[in-house]
DNA sequence: AACTATTCATAAGC
DNA sequence: TGCTTATGAATAGTT
């Protein structure tokens, strides 16, 4: 593209590569962007020009080394082991996974008023106060698996019972939705409108 | 480029979506291979589909891992000058409470990806990863904190020298995107990232 | 840094 | 999933 085609190899003059670099690099962020948003997809995109110089895109909320820890996990280790070691407690999962969720959107919410507030009203005291719930939260997941974990040998039976999340038919009292709806609903209309098709989502899985 | 301009946000459509992922990857990774061949520049692009499935690309003649290790040597250890241990103190404490938003952002996203993907995904690991991340990050957090607090009675100095957040500046390299963008952005804007120009903000690097 | 003539990428349609 | 095509984007060469 441009007034000519030209062919795809090391382009010699130094002063030519530099700008073509520039041009093309700021062009492939763009794309890479533009991928990541409109596909859902998490790309890390790390380049080094001839010189040395280090640019990189991360999609966003994650962070760099997070994309290459997973790149580790998926490319490097292919830990097949106990297939079924992961169907078993489904609804475990949720009810934490929900527990988290309401927590960071606790924080969310937490941040947000700061933010909206007068910055000079930050206390020290209010930041503690965050990561101390977060803490006893996390400490209530972390007991939960470990008891999981022990537990775990001895039942494997109903696995395959639920194939896509009937549980939420039925849970009693402490279900996924009674835990996270009350946080969910006010909040996300505010924050992220998109949220209100995680639900939807489970039967409309890819191919 | 097409039958008609699109907007830039998440496809909906999940057929759409994953035609319009195939197209893109494959143009993307044509890009990526021409910009670095023709610019002579090391290139690592990892992509994980909304469905967790891995493409990437590695400039030849290096492997990924090359480039992951060069990219974590350059981006980890910059030591920011130990001027000022002071004048930081809001700054540390908005950097902070970012942290905690992208945790969870990143908890909210990585529940989103298992509700929307496939649950026989889900494993324990998963759950511990997002807890044990969540845990260090409260672990500096709170480092930090209790040493702020030691030099509290210190530094009373110049707090009013940035009553805006000029900080965001002189973040290394790493952050820019990850960092900054979510607390300069108003909160709205975050859960539906709109990300096109966040790098356009920062050029000039190169002639 | 701009500008534009071209080539290229791709959204829609099949 | 693959091919076709009209259209919008990217960009090579120029100023």
């Amino acid at each position: 593209m441009g007034r000519g085609k030209i062919e795809i190899k090391r382009i010699e003059n130094t002063t030519t590569r530099q700008v073509t670099f520039s041009k093309r690099r700021t062009g492939l962020l763009k794309k890479t962007n533009e991928l990541s948003v409109l596909c859902d997809a998490q790309i890390g995109l790390i380049i080094f020009s001839s010189t040395g110089k280090l640019f990189q895109y991360c999609s966003q909320p994650y962070r760099m080394d997070q994309i290459i820890e997973k790149y580790q996990r998926c490319s490097g280790k292919r830990i097949i082991g106990e297939h079924d070691h992961q169907i078993h407690h489904r609804e475990e999962m949720f009810h934490d996974m929900a527990m988290l969720r309401q927590e960071s959107l606790r924080i969310e919410f937490g941040i947000q008023r700061y933010l909206g507030g007068d910055i000079n009203c930050l206390k020290y005291d209010d930041l503690t106060k965050l990561e101390e719930e977060l803490e006893i939260s996390l400490a209530k997941i972390r007991y939960r698996q470990d008891h999981r974990a022990m537990m775990e040998e001895n039942k494997r039976v109903q696995e395959h019972v639920m194939d896509q999340f009937p549980f939420f038919e039925d849970q009693p009292s402490s279900s996924f939705l009674q835990l996270a709806a009350p946080v969910l609903s006010p909040y996300l209309q505010l924050a992220q409108p998109n949220t209100q098709d995680y639900f939807k989502a489970r039967d409309s899985d890819e191919p």
